[in-house]
DNA sequence: ATTATATATCATGATATTGTGATATGTAAA
DNA sequence: TTTACATATCACAATATCATGATATATAAT
C-alpha cells in the first residue's frame, strides 16, 4: 500500500461514501427490507413501513437517481425493486457482523 | 414476508443503520482504507490520510466505541486496526457494486 | 369531464453530523 | 523534572440531512 492517498483513491472513496449513506438512515432501510423479496408498489412500501407517502418517495427518489434500486411502472402504479443482489448481500453480512456487535456500543453513530 | 415491519425487526434495522454510518463518511473511509493491509499507530494514519488529528481521534473514538476498530497502545503509540474481517468483505463488495454505477449517479447521497 | 387514486416534487424548519481550534492527558526521552 | 511527542477530549460554528405539509402530476375509474 502506499503510504499516502493518491487522487484516484480520493475520488473512489468519496464515491463509496455516498454509496454507503444510501444504508445509513433508518427509514432507507426499511425500504430495503420491504423490498428484500422481491418488488413492491409505494403504496406497498407504505403500509408496510407505516411511513408517510412523501417521506417513501423522497427516499425513493434519492435511491433511485443512486442505481440502488430501480423502478417499473405499470399502470397507476410503480413497482420498485433492489437492483443489485450483491447489495442483499452487503444487508446479510451487516446482519451478521451486527450480531457480534453488543446492542449499546453502536450508540456513538447516532 | 410480514406485511408489517415488526418491532423486533425495527429494533434490528436501527441498529444496521448506525453500523453502516460508520461507512457513511468520506474521512472514516480513508481511515479504513489506511488500515486496509493492517494497523497503523494514529500518526501514521493522520500521515497517510493528511487530516488533522483532532479529526482523526475524533473519529477513532467513534469507530473504536462501535467495535469497528479495535486499538492496543504500545508505549507512546496506539496502533488502531480494523476488528473485524467481514469488514473489509464488505467495503470489497460496495467498491464492486460502484463499479457497475456510473460516477455522477450516486451524487443524491450528498 | 370529473373524481379518486397513486406517486412525485419542493420549500422549509428541525435535527444531526462534521471539522476546527484550543486544551488536556499520558508517555518517553533528555 | 523538564521537554517533546503522541493521542484524546470538548465546545462550538459550519454544514448536511431528514421529516413534514402543501402542492403538483399522472393514470384510471365513473
Amino acid at each position: 500500500m502506499e503510504i499516502q492517498l493518491g487522487n484516484e483513491e480520493i475520488m473512489r472513496l468519496k464515491l463509496v461514501s455516498k454509496f454507503f449513506k444510501g444504508f445509513a438512515d433508518y427509514s432507507r432501510l426499511c425500504i430495503f427490507q420491504s423490498l428484500m423479496d422481491g418488488e413492491k408498489t409505494v403504496t406497498e412500501i407504505i403500509d408496510y413501513t407505516g411511513f408517510s407517502q412523501s417521506k417513501i418517495s423522497n427516499h425513493l427518489k434519492c435511491l433511485r437517481e443512486s442505481d440502488l434500486v430501480e423502478a417499473r411502472q405499470d399502470g397507476k402504479f410503480i413497482y420498485y425493486e433492489i437492483k443489485d443482489e450483491k447489495i442483499k448481500t452487503i444487508l446479510g453480512i451487516a446482519a451478521e457482523v451486527i450480531k457480534d456487535v453488543s446492542e449499546e456500543k453502536l450508540n456513538c453513530m447516532k
